[in-house]
DNA sequence: GCATCTTGCTAATCCGATTTAGCCGAGCGG
DNA sequence: CCGCTCGGCTAAATCGGATTAGCAAGATGC
């Protein structure tokens, strides 16, 4: 990239000894006898010319290029994506490796053709990421490699998972709304989405709704309703205004996204609902918007940093890597939103 | 990261020629003599044996690695950086060159760190990013480096700059509120944040606010008047809120940023005034939220996605990289949120 | 006093490509 | 029939480190 480096046979040769020499004091490896004369005679002359070792030459014979590569579908796309990314970093840069960020757009060919630039510069490991928590089948050219799946779940595929803990979420959810003591008039704004128009109610819409249910449930309470409907801001608001036109009041919204929240804010605001005052809400994802919201939103958020964090350090552990799915916990983030029931 | 690797070595005995005879076979070069038939015998063997060159030892004779590394302050942070890193992305992957994406969080120190691990790997050039346009000193270890500034300018620096169109993006906000019909009662919100609390308006307020005043004086209109506040939700509510609590209508809203603008949507919700129907909104940024408003929001996009591509496309044009400030057009992105004057 | 260990270091290989220098035989002009 | 060119190919060097094998000198054991 510019004028000749100075090579390690360099500093050898300012310091007076071989590059065999210069190689183990510069390694500080101590299973080759190198007097500390020596030693430090080569560490001056390294730092006098500003020696830095290649790694890539350095790959060549090691066969380790302290690099990671990540692939996704279309993480950076999405406004989560960031953290993921930003996870992998850190826990990467802790360790002295470097990422090289990838995106397939969904494109298959894409996809194996990304894998395959990676392979060809001898990454280390690769992360598989997805922007939804769904079921994949990774390229065939990740077969016998190191990979963690990172936001997804490949059945049949030898790899640890990392994903978010929905079910444990939906849990919390409920337990946020009975700790505020709402026990009638929950309606769940988003459903399961079984057959979703958004691919990530696959996953984590069923999970969410089944935590929910199952501890609203032991609280003594349940849900007064559920509204099946796209994770968007234009369907929250749809549903929930067609609800509030239906002469129905609910005394809380537990909704499926933060998208759904932001519809449904727009519809009660519209309707002279104040929030947390007349209904409660309570949502997932945490979003931006979250908690630029007025009121600001009560929601569970999606752990993406320590999802790319926890992805990279299961490489950097080091050992074989076991196919094993991690679920991190979706913190919740109390905000304004939720409040003790109306007229209670 | 597995079983061994066919080597070009495999690939030769496979056609039973020399490794010389294979790599120029290979490579496709035509400056050395290579019969028709020993080529395909070549080809022929690389694909049964699936043979894929290893970059990293190519690397070590060719110097040049087919990598790209991008350094940022906190670009992963924004909600913007996405799109820079996919622009770059995707100009990188039509000519099979990676990206190592690197954040050092505003910290020099680790600024220089990331810039030697970069260097280290052997990238062909490096691109140093900001989340917001402004003025930067890169660190000194990217001096003589093949470099490119995106979104920042650094005057004594030699390398070239990709910055959005600021100016011009001020002028088509004027132009597009004086189309509608706009003359009076026009406001800024946010102004050019001289002593800015948001970083980003150093460059971009200043710009903005001097293209706008500019077209419209052109035009024969004029800013009503400027209300010099902070580029955030709360700030915009506020400052809309005192607005209309003076008693004060305006016409139309030149929000310097979306935030602003999404502020100012809840001031005028809660006064009881629509959208464009009693005050037109024009904004700049086209932020997530943008879209999603009701009504849409009117804004001049900031171009990221062509920011990164342009960044990318510089450096693999080949040649020298000249010193230059490259300023990409902000695009307005027409929706709902501009429309005639109210009473006119 | 001789064999045996250490200690401290170096020469030579290797990693997987690219590239330079040069060899061999056929064809051709004179 | 000799010298040259040229087409087709290969041996060897190179890139910048890591690693293996081994060598010389001094210390130690008996």
């Amino acid at each position: 990239m510019s004028e000749r480096r100075v090579t390690m046979a360099d500093v050898a040769r300012e310091a007076g000894v071989s590059p065999t020499t210069a190689s183990f004091a510069l390694s500080g490896r101590t299973d080759m006898r190198i007097s500390d004369a020596s030693r430090e005679r080569v560490l001056e002359a390294a730092r006098r010319l500003g020696y830095r070792p290649n790694v890539t030459a350095r790959s060549l014979r090691t066969k380790s290029t302290q690099t990671i590569g990540l692939v996704s579908d279309r993480i950076t796309t999405t406004p989560f994506a960031g953290d993921v990314i930003r996870g992998a970093m850190e826990a990467a840069r802790e360790h002295d490796h470097l990422l090289f960020i990838t995106e397939a757009g969904g494109d298959r060919a894409a996809e194996s053709s990304l894998v395959h630039a990676l392979l060809d510069r001898q990454v280390d490991a690769v992360i598989y990421a997805t922007m939804f928590t769904r079921y994949v089948t990774p390229p065939k050219e990740l077969f016998g490699r190191r990979v963690v799946l990172l936001n997804c779940l490949a059945p049949g595929f030898d790899a640890p998972s990392v994903v978010p803990d929905e079910l444990e979420a939906g849990r919390g959810a409920a337990r946020a709304l009975l700790a505020a003591g709402h026990t009638e008039g929950i309606w769940a704004i988003g459903g399961h989405q079984a057959v979703p128009a958004t691919p990530e109610g696959i996953i984590a819409g069923n999970e969410r709704m089944r935590g929910l249910e199952e501890v609203l449930r032991e609280g003594g309470a349940h849900l007064h309703g559920v509204i099946e409907c796209d994770w968007d801001t234009l369907d929250g608001y749809r549903e929930v205004s067609a609800l509030l036109a239906a002469g129905i009041r609910p005394r809380a919204l537990v909704c499926l996204a933060d998208r759904v929240s932001f519809g449904a804010y727009q519809a009660l605001g519209e309707a002279g609902l104040s929030v947390p005052g007349d209904v409660s809400v309570i949502s997932f994802d945490d979003q931006d918007i979250a908690s630029v919201l007025r009121p600001a939103l009560t929601t569970l958020k999606l752990p993406h940093h320590r999802l790319g964090r926890l992805a990279v350090e299961l490489i950097l552990r080091g050992g074989p890597l076991e196919a094993a799915v991690h679920r991190v916990p979706m913190p919740l983030m109390e905000r304004a939103s939720l409040g003790a029931p109306a007229g209670a």
